[in-house]
DNA sequence: AATCAAGACAACCGCAATACC
DNA sequence: TGGTATTGCGGTTGTCTTGAT
């Protein structure tokens, strides 16, 4: 168990920090059309500077398009907050039941704000670091009385949400995609996220250059880009699309809150 | 108008668990 | 059966935004 860990973001020459909208893009789209069964393989097959680790992460927490954006209801707050009086720091169990909702949010939510409302709510109970106040009979979970296994249990909970929706993308990625696809297979036989990632890492370099041409983002790199902030507004091929990266790339945290207030 | 502090969010790091060979 | 590769999770940190002074 827990033996040889991988390097992954050890590894020099992949970008770090905050994403791009060209990354993102580039992300996305390749993984409504091939998956992510090889994290690790991804980011080459997809031409990303980026550690599988990062691109997961980045996927799962915020470009997944079945996500929910902007502040938590009410509901939502006190869902978290019964939650985590039973279970304690267990983002992703809390994340389960919450959906749209991921335990990187609902964790950093419970840090910002949660946290404070629970102490004040009971200040007996909240605050303590993972520190599950089961058996509290001041906090009863009505509909979770088990909730790892209800939300979470039975192969249900965040697999489903993990399900791609049909996201309408611009047909032109679809065939820069299929057209990479398709020079790989010829080029090395490599299926991407099916098999082991080929160590021919220059093949990336068309990739890059004809997807970025393609949305009007041509550069050789990511480096070349003039610091293309997350503020940056760039014309995305997709309505889906533009909305699943707009909801990524708030143009004020005001805006960001007050469009998604309810 | 400029500066500082606090809050909020996104991303990274490292460990653990699981799957695969 | 043991070792390795990969994924998942939780904690922590860095950066940006906003509000106060």
């Amino acid at each position: 168990m827990g033996r040889g860990r991988a390097p992954c973001c050890a590894k020099v020459g992949l970008n770090r920090g905050s994403w791009t909208p060209q990354e993102d893009m580039r992300l996305i789209a390749y993984i409504q059309k091939h998956g992510h069964a090889n994290w690790r393989a991804l980011p080459r097959q997809a031409g990303l500077l980026r550690c599988g680790k990062s691109c997961r992460l980045r996927w799962i927490n915020y470009l997944r398009p079945d996500l929910r954006r902007g502040n938590f209801t009410a509901e939502e707050e006190a869902t978290v907050i019964k939650l985590h009086a039973l279970l304690g720091n267990k983002w992703s169990k809390i994340a389960a039941c919450l959906p749209g909702r991921t335990d990187n949010e609902i964790k950093n939510v419970w840090n910002t704000h949660l946290k404070k409302k629970a102490s004040e709510q009971k200040p007996g109970v909240g605050g303590s670091k993972g520190e599950p106040a089961d058996g509290d009979p001041d906090t009863p979970v009505p509909s979770l009385s088990s909730a790892s296994s209800t939300c979470a249990g039975g192969g249900g909970g965040v697999e489903e949400l993990l399900e791609l929706p049909d996201i309408d993308m611009d047909a032109d990625i679809w065939s820069i995609i299929d057209d990479d696809v398709a020079r790989l297979q010829q080029g090395d036989a490599t299926v991407p996220c099916t098999t082991k990632a080929s160590p021919e890492e220059e093949g990336n370099e068309w990739w890059l250059a004809d997807l970025e041409k393609e949305l009007g983002l041509w550069g050789p790199t990511e480096e070349s880009q003039p610091q293309a902030g997350p503020h940056d507004q760039i014309g995305y091929p997709g309505q889906d699309m533009e909305m699943v990266m707009s909801s990524s790339y708030p143009q004020s945290r005001s805006d960001h809150e007050a469009s998604n207030s309810e």
